[in-house]
DNA sequence: ATCTATACATAGCTAAACTATGCATAGTTT
DNA sequence: AAACTATGCATAGTTTAGCTATGTATAGAT
């Protein structure tokens, strides 16, 4: 029996954004994209595998990152990931969205 | 050919919870949440009736909102929707949730 | 008469994120 | 030497929310 899904993300959407804004620090590996995510958070975000790889392909499909096989700093094979300049163009677009959502849904739900 | 979904709902995941609140107003038929949704966010969001009457029915199975035939002020017969108990005690949690969600993600995207 | 706004509802599609699983290797522990 | 843990990538299959599109129906305005 498969287990319930009870929790889904923190916020659904959102994941692509946080990828992108990690990859503006410096290119990243996948696995150090999720460490990097949840430390940042403060173990508040937790990014599964299982919805971290599928994003860096759609993104890589859409030009907004490009990939390469790399070394680790421990020394296995790794595949790099790079933001690119429509990368950066659609996170700007993502963040400042996400900004004019969060105040949409705040004036909703802080009427009295 | 349908059309291309280029932009999906302002933040998924949060329909339930705007659609709650609006209920602490007051009971309301389908049509007016969606009114008050969209103008209380001043036109930033706009709740599909695709998506508000699929979300009441599962907020009804769940419990967190209850329902009855009336008569809406224009004299037409509109189903009317009154949060339950259980629906404020979830809403309770769900804002409680969606503020730590956009703290954790504002602290990511906030990153130099 | 026709059009617009109000009002509910569902079938069918899409896309994101999840669970579960598989593969593989470096370093540590027993 | 064997086992375990952490690192690392990847995909198959499922679930679910929200969307598009469509149907029904009626009050009021033009």
């Amino acid at each position: 029996m498969p287990k319930k899904t009870d929790r889904a993300t923190v916020l659904p959407g959102t994941l692509d954004m946080l990828i992108l804004k990690m990859l503006t620090i410096t290119p990243m590996h996948g696995y150090g994209i999720a460490q990097h995510i949840q430390q940042l958070s403060q173990e508040a975000i937790q990014v599964e595998e299982g919805s971290l790889y599928p994003s860096l392909q759609r993104m890589q499909v859409k030009g907004w990152v490009t990939s390469e096989w790399s070394q680790s700093p421990t020394g296995r094979r790794a595949r790099y990931y790079r933001i690119t300049t429509a990368g950066k163009k659609h996170l700007g677009a993502e963040v400042s969205d996400f900004r004019k959502a969060v105040d949409a849904i705040h004036r909703v739900i802080q009427t009295v």
